[in-house]
RNA sequence: GGGGACGUAGCUCAGUUGGAUAGAGCGGUCGCCUCCUAAGCGACAGGCCGGCGGUUCAAAUCCGCCCGUCCCUACCA
């Protein structure tokens, strides 16, 4: 409703600045530094007064001469020329007591792509940025009523799966069914984060052994041998594993393009064929990249950097490299590239979700997929530069629209607190002890596991549970504890704006008092809490629209801490149509945290049951439920869900 | 060398397209549970918004230079 005011506001006073002075110009509203200033403050006048040599105030004033606007209650100058703006209380509490609006459903297909891990290990702490900051942005977007669709690319026949297999077959010594019943018998996720690590060693001590990753590569591509057996094993165990991990916290996708298809329905092929006809690259003659095909820097770079070198896309042997299989991969998602996967089924979720692989077999009914008119690539932003070696592709190709629609929705990366180094026994140098932060290494191994991380956060909050109902059942406190850690930890990867390294400190990570997730969640039982208790009173609900009155909102929101309460808990959906704005799920939190902040004054200030006068108490009653309705609705879009009690 | 990000309270971070007295959480000090759960609430302390210059009625925000930290700049992904 807020968001409809505003609007509106700003259309009335555009309106009226063009009868005025017939000058067209978008008109912005803000958020007054002070509430007693009104709901909305317009500084159009400051814009306009250098255009019509008169000053600020006069222009305000003659702006706001006569105007009136459904919903506001008055117009007031204010400063060096501000309009504020103050609703009309009643009509506004009126329009919320109708249940709000289903988002107008839009058609066009928005594709987001996150996670993304490479299937060779356990997933840790990075990913779980990528994964938590993609599984918002869907559902911001799913929210405003848009149609999204999620992928999670699966990159089974790269370089970090082809070490691991090599590793199962030469260091470890194990043979395809070996390999086959240490998935069934043990946690092969960590498994084969050690091996990776371990491999990664001995290629550095061992320079001559890295042939072996040629050898398991090529292999894998030809699709025979133990290597390319144990390397599907691998991958298709590992995209399980993370696929459970990724559900701990509520995060679900649609379908898994997977690389292996890319190549064996030669995805690449028509993708190389296109660039060439197109002139996007060409065959380099001479110099270090002879013999490689090469898209020139200046299709991804400025003009100005002139002589910078191009960019590899097929290697002087021939194969492509992962920028080349990307291009004809986002190439696909917008429907371009005339060719599609098959599909196969890949898990069927708890909830009945299904999550669909791609497959290289013809056969069996399933959705149609990509073919978007927006791609959303979730990446950190060390990938940066082939993300714009992506999009240049696709320019090169002549595909402008499409280029603009691509999105590489960048994000820092998650770092080590030298402190949590110190935690995880990891010896660190005097230089690195100096450091703000160390980044994660999955060749060495170091770095925090995604489900030890959530383990410990279960651990914690249900000794907090634990401390406060020890007479609910086990069960039913380790779900509240469950619920209680995937909020704490979903919370903690969103309150950082995207282009913040986050230096991950168990500390920090591990609080679920002030920002946090639980503090929100807290809230929102609270509020639960007030309706149980109603009903264990024996008492009903009532219903507002027939018991309160435009009068009788006139009267409660005539109380200041009241009105600047319901405000505040009306901004959810202007919230989060600013967060999709400006691509930053952090608002969305920030919002949520304020959301409750606002519930705890109010549950502080207004003892609801015990509220004597019976219209207050009604009112009181209304506001405790829109709150609560609020909060969750809030929570739901951050993907954490309000537990039973806390 | 080139490209990019960042520098705001002791710590971790917000700060809308330049706008009214620069905010939050943690940590610190002091209060508040006979009352819908104290994972909560209130109060206090804490700032040359890295530095210098410029643009403007107005700069933490835009521009230039400098200092500092980090990332990228592969025939790895």
């Amino acid at each position: 409703m807020f968001h409809t005011l505003e609007t509106r506001a700003a259309a009335a006073i555009g309106a009226r600045i063009k009868d005025l002075y017939q000058i067209e110009t978008p008109v912005l509203t803000e958020q007054p530094k002070q509430s007693g200033f009104g709901e909305i403050a317009v500084p159009a006048a400051f814009a306009l007064a250098r255009e019509l040599k008169k000053a600020p105030r006069i222009i305000a004033a003659e702006i706001a001469k006569g105007l009136e606007i459904e919903g506001i209650g008055a117009i007031e100058i204010a400063g060096n020329g501000y309009l504020n703006l103050r609703f009309d209380r009643a009509y506004y509490a009126a329009a919320l007591l109708d249940p709000p609006a289903a988002p107008r459903a839009r058609q066009e297909k928005i594709i987001v792509e996150h996670t993304n891990i490479n299937p060779n290990k356990a997933a840790h702490i990075g990913h779980l940025r990528n994964a938590i900051l993609g599984d918002t942005l869907v559902r911001m977007m799913r929210a405003a009523g848009l149609n999204v669709e999620v992928q999670n690319y699966i990159d089974n026949t790269g370089v970090q799966v082809a070490d691991v297999a090599a590793a199962f077959l030469h260091l470890e010594k194990k043979s395809p069914a070996e390999v086959r019943s240490l998935i069934a018998q043990t946690r092969f996720d960590y498994l084969c984060w050690d091996v990776y690590a371990r491999i990664s060693q001995y290629y550095e001590e061992n320079a001559d052994a890295k042939k072996w990753r040629a050898e398991t590569l090529h292999a894998i591509e030809a699709g025979r041998g133990a290597e390319a057996e144990i390397a599907h094993l691998v991958s298709d165990a590992i995209v399980h594993a993370h696929l459970a991990t990724m559900y701990r916290l509520g995060i679900e996708y649609d379908v898994l393009p997977r690389e292996s298809e890319i190549l064996h329905l030669q995805f690449w092929a028509t993708a190389f064929e296109l660039l060439k006809q197109r002139g996007a690259i060409y065959l380099e003659t001479e110099g270090k990249n002879q013999g490689c095909w090469v898209m020139p820097g200046s299709a991804f770079r400025d003009a100005e950097a002139g002589e910078e070198d191009g960019k590899v896309i097929v290697r002087s042997n021939g194969t492509v490299t992962y920028v080349g299989k990307d291009i004809a991969y986002q190439l696909w998602k917008f429907g371009l590239l005339g060719k599609d996967f098959y599909y196969r089924k890949w898990h069927t979720y708890p909830d009945g979700h299904q999550v669909w692989a791609s497959t290289d077999e013809p056969g069996g009914e399933a959705p149609h997929f990509g073919g978007g008119s927006r791609v959303y690539n979730v990446i950190d932003s060390r990938q940066s530069y082939l993300q714009d070696v992506v999009t240049a592709g696709l320019r090169a190709l002549g595909y402008q629209e499409q280029a603009a629609n691509s999105v590489h929705f960048s994000y820092e990366m998650v770092a080590l607190s030298p402190r949590t180094c110190v935690e995880l026994g990891v010896e660190l140098s005097e230089e690195d002890k100096r450091r703000p932060y160390v980044e994660v290494s999955g060749r060495k191994g170091l770095g925090v596991k995604a489900d030890d991380l959530i383990d410990k956060l279960i651990e914690k909050a249900l000794e907090e549970v634990t401390s406060r109902h020890a007479a609910e059942p086990e069960a039913s406190r380790r779900r509240v504890a469950e619920r209680i850690a995937a909020g704490a930890l979903r919370y903690f990867m969103l309150k950082y704006t995207r282009n913040s390294v986050i230096a991950f400190d168990f500390g920090e990570a591990l609080s679920f008092e002030g920002e946090t997730g639980p503090y929100v969640q807290y809230a929102a039982v609270r509020a639960r809490n007030i309706l149980r208790k109603l009903e264990e009173r024996g008492e009903r609900l009532p219903d507002f629209r027939a018991a309160l009155s435009r009068q009788a909102m006139q009267r409660q929101l005539a109380n200041e801490d009241c009105w600047q309460l319901l405000l505040a808990a009306s901004k959810r959906d202007a919230a989060i149509e600013g967060a999709i704005q400006s691509g930053e799920p952090a608002h969305v939190a920030r919002y949520a945290f304020q959301l409750a902040q606002a519930f705890s004054n109010f549950y502080h200030e207004f003892p609801v049951l015990s509220e004597s006068n019976a219209e207050k108490r009604t009112f009181l009653l209304w506001m405790t439920d829109y709150f609560r309705a609020q909060l969750e609705r809030t929570l739901s879009v951050l993907g954490i869900e309000v537990p039973e009690y806390m």
